[in-house]
DNA sequence: TACATATATAAGTACATAATTATATAATAA
DNA sequence: TTATTATATAATTATGTACTTATATATGTA
């Protein structure tokens, strides 16, 4: 049978778990599979400190798994699409539950940055 | 969308991934995808003390992602192919290199329990 | 300019984790 | 029975992790 990772050893496909088996994190990746976010949505959305959800967001960075881009004042994160595990990833997140919720939600406080 | 693991929440989720994003557990999970495997020959795959194998399994066990059966003197662990997250740790595993070579070494060193 | 907002980094801390060695338990063989 | 093999559990230790608060940096605004 074809391995479709060829480049995803038993290493780094640990590597790769073990920094998705974090609640807040696994959630983030969760998210951005909707909607791109910048820092002070997360920090809306999560119950922790600011330092907190960008140490978070730092990980998935250098990992690849996400890209930053500031717009003004704000950074946003999004999914790195080129991400040469994307195929793995997907598969994964694509068991968790929809969390377009926590984005109807901080409409409803008035906290979602549009940002133009 | 249909979510196809409705009882699969975040925190359980999260919770699975840490558990397999240990590399040796990882491993062990692949190698229980095509063998049966006991203890011991664990301990000769891995470069590890028994109780440090033996640890791992309980993990595994804890999750109910594996069972147990004694077989004599020997404790054979398998998948629990009735675990509710089968589903997720299949979708999961299929990422992951094959490695059966592994128990072709087992083999080689005379080291595989066949337990009649 | 000075001030406010958004984010990142540094430092510290409590807790979790994965390994080890030592020991207990269970099955088998002599 | 005693000894051997296989496995599990207990105790310990070193390291890693996820937070916190304090502070630095960067952007935007008055």
């Amino acid at each position: 049978m074809m391995n479709m990772d060829p480049a995803l050893d038993m290493q780094k496909a640990s590597q790769l778990l073990k920094l998705l088996g974090d609640k807040t994190r696994l959630m983030m990746m969760k998210l951005l599979q909707s909607h791109d976010c910048c820092v002070c949505e997360f920090v809306a959305i999560f119950n922790m400190s600011q330092p907190g959800i960008s140490q978070h967001l730092r990980k998935l960075k250098d990992a690849g798994l996400v890209k930053e881009t500031r717009r003004g004042q704000w950074v946003f994160y999004s999914l790195n699409r080129e991400n040469e595990y994307g195929g793995f990833i997907d598969d994964l997140l694509k068991h968790l539950p929809d969390q377009n919720e926590r984005f109807v939600e901080l409409e409803a406080q008035g906290l979602r940055i549009t940002c133009e």
